[in-house]
DNA sequence: GTAGGGTTAG
């Protein structure tokens, strides 16, 4: 039997409307899929219906109402629909399980299965189609019960319930069935195929691509796009250039070497990406309507470019978009995007303004590259202007104000994002969380809390921003329960933010054997982590602690320390004498030394009296901060506490001379708390 | 009315 099927078309929407054409077709481009076994035809398979009655006729139409409806979602007319006439045959009842399955709504389906007076196999198999796709392993169950209690199976059957063991990774069993079933088809290979990749096993779908009897467009786009999956590209080049020529339809082909281009730029391999680009053939195909030719197509061109802006190679994007002799909204997307991600608002804006029909994402695109160069008001301009917004718009504004530390607008246009009755999915509210920790809004951060209860289910993210808003809003206690609430895997983050948590509260305890579990858990710690850690033994008084985990971070995680971590290791040394070690550190450390550093070792010399070094500490902040009073003030007092009055005079002159305000308050005293 | 695959984006 011989199965026509229309080329595809590049338009996802008219390939969904050529789709749902059944029947014979008598297109201009039609394409020839064979099976190697026949399908059981039942009357209604075909399209070529025999003369038929006016109730034959009216019935036809009915099943055709039905199932328009379903594939328009309009599910509850087609049941009401069905409800409304006792003239049903089994194809109303298929067509309306159909419906029940596509939504995953077994109950409903089942129960129609169970009332349905004459059930056929394509009732049976849409059963256990519905089964298989739903997740659980007691779905599957239940689809291999119907299988086993079907009366008759057909090749339908066995390559559903198949591809529901492969789906299921469940290849032993998938094996099994395909080597038991009494006919194979070309559909049943490929399902194997895929299942193979999708299961990791790259070397048994090899072999069974090798061992089929015959191959169609699917079985090498199965296993080309499943060999990208699983980084075999070169395999997956490989396989194109031998299997490729063989193929019948160009238009695949084509789709092929795209897929596999794409699938190098996602790995940055631009060249080989280019290569296959550059050497993407021609086809001239005569057929009755006339020739049809087959090349690079838009598609191609636009992934091209995708993978240049993916490198930040903006030139060659360029160069290959001004060649480009048609362009649709993607490719004007793309390239804008890529002056976007280099920061040239210029030539984006530029861009922009010719491009023909902008859409809504390339709105958002130049809305979030004006927020990244920090042009609040342009970004603002756009958003204003844009006809149409939608979720994401709303996301970069509000995301955008909150990088720039504007949490006072960020939060505004959430209120009127709210009272707009956009929804807010989880990356608004990662970011108004990040919002209320900026503003130290407990209240509003526990409000947010709330919401983020109500509307999403919490990944990691979510969670390490909750963490980190009660920790900075000083609710310490809240931060423990969300952490000890996390049951997924936490990631590095979730860690820091916790044991950062601890040190800042003065949990110095807490923060070091947090650190510890997270080191026995084997999650690599970075050099944030570092920093807490040090700061908690620094707050605590652990020298030898702190000695400790300042060496374990070059020779046991090979993080390169920076001047953070001497800040504290000097605030370690120094709070407990060690003033001439503390100097030492500094003269040789391998990073300029910054206000913290200095800022420990003085707060040090003032602890344990020593003015020789607090001198060279303080000048050393006052070239640093010129401004700055701290220096001078605690010098000043310094020398007058012993009572060397002509060094603290000397200082007050200094002081005159420099006009230097005395102004209490400034920060490096706390930053290396 | 049922089984296998598939390109480009925030």
């Amino acid at each position: 039997m011989i199965r026509w099927r229309r080329m595809r078309n590049p338009h996802f929407a008219v390939r969904g409307l050529l789709r749902n054409i059944q029947g014979p077709c008598h297109g201009p481009m039609l394409t020839r899929i064979s099976n190697n076994e026949s399908v059981p035809s039942c009357s209604f398979t075909t399209g070529l219906r025999p003369k038929s009655s006016y109730r034959d006729t009216d019935l036809y139409s009915l099943n055709k109402k039905i199932s328009h409806l379903i594939r328009t979602g309009r599910i509850f007319e087609a049941r009401a629909l069905f409800d409304s006439t006792k003239n049903r045959n089994t194809v109303t009842w298929n067509s309306m399980i159909s419906g029940y399955v596509q939504r995953r709504e077994m109950g409903k389906a089942r129960k129609l299965f169970n009332e349905l007076p004459e059930r056929d196999i394509v009732s049976w198999n849409l059963m256990i189609s519905g089964y298989i796709s739903c997740r659980g392993s007691g779905y599957i169950e239940e689809g291999r019960k119907l299988f086993d209690n079907m009366p008759e199976r057909d090749c339908v059957s066995w390559n559903t319930m198949i591809s529901g063991y492969a789906k299921n990774g469940k290849m032993d069993e998938a094996l099994r069935l395909f080597t038991s079933m009494p006919k194979r088809n070309v559909v049943s290979w490929n399902a194997m195929i895929t299942g193979f990749l999708r299961n990791g096993n790259v070397v048994r779908a090899i072999e069974f691509f090798e061992r089929m009897p015959e191959r169609d467009a699917a079985s090498l786009s199965a296993l080309i796009s499943g060999l990208i999956q699983n980084d075999e590209l070169d395999k997956a080049a490989r396989v194109l250039f031998e299997f490729g020529n063989k193929d019948e339809a160009k238009e695949d082909l084509v789709h092929a070497y795209n897929t596999l281009i794409a699938g190098y730029g996602q790995v940055g391999r631009v060249e080989e990406a280019r290569h296959l680009f550059d050497h993407i053939p021609f086809y001239h195909e005569q057929s009755k309507e006339g020739n049809v030719t087959f090349k690079r197509n838009l598609v191609s061109w636009n992934s091209m470019i995708m993978c240049h802006v993916k490198v930040g190679d903006i030139a060659s994007a360029r160069e290959l978009f001004d060649l480009m002799t048609e362009r649709d909204t993607f490719s004007w997307n793309t390239m804008i995007c890529g002056y976007v991600h280099s920061s040239n608002m210029k030539e984006a804006s530029n861009l922009f303004g010719k491009m023909p029909n902008p859409d809504t994402l390339s709105w958002n695109t130049m809305i979030s590259g004006f927020m990244e160069i920090g042009s609040l008001t342009l970004a603002n301009d756009f958003f204003e202007r844009m006809p149409q917004r939608n979720l994401v718009s709303w996301n970069s504004m509000i995301a955008g104000y909150e990088k720039n530390e504007d949490y006072n607008e960020a939060a505004k246009l959430f209120t009127q994002m709210l009272l707009e009755g956009e929804k807010p999915d989880r990356h608004t509210l990662s970011s108004v969380l990040s919002v209320c920790t900026g503003l130290v809004d407990l209240h509003l951060g526990m409000q947010i809390h709330q919401l983020v209860t109500k509307t999403v289910i919490p990944d990691v993210p979510i969670y390490n921003s909750l963490i980190t808003m009660y920790s900075r809003c000083g609710a310490i206690n809240q931060a423990r329960t969300i952490f000890g609430k996390m049951k997924m895997q936490k990631d590095v983050i979730s860690w820091n933010a916790m044991i950062g948590g601890y040190a800042s509260h003065g949990f110095s305890k807490e923060a070091i054997e947090l650190f510890e579990v997270m080191r026995r858990l084997k999650v690599r710690p970075t050099y944030i982590t570092f920093i807490s850690v040090l700061h908690a033994c620094a707050h605590a008084g652990l020298v030898e602690e702190g000695r400790k985990q300042f060496k374990s971070m070059t020779c046991e995680f090979d993080i390169e320390p920076r001047v953070e971590h001497f800040a504290a290791l000097v605030d370690i040394v120094g709070r407990h004498g060690q003033l001439e070690e503390a100097m030492d550190l500094i003269n040789t450390m391998p990073c300029e030394p910054d206000t913290a550093v200095w800022g420990a070792l003085l707060s040090a010399c003032r602890v344990h009296q020593n003015v020789e070094l607090a001198r060279v500490a303080a000048e050393a902040l006052m070239r640093l901060e010129p401004k700055s009073s701290a220096p001078y003030v605690l010098l000043y007092n310094m020398y007058a506490d012993v009572g060397q009055w002509d060094d603290a005079a000397e200082i007050r002159m200094l002081m005159e001379k420099n006009n230097i305000l005395k102004q209490p308050g400034y920060s490096w005293v706390d930053s290396v708390g």
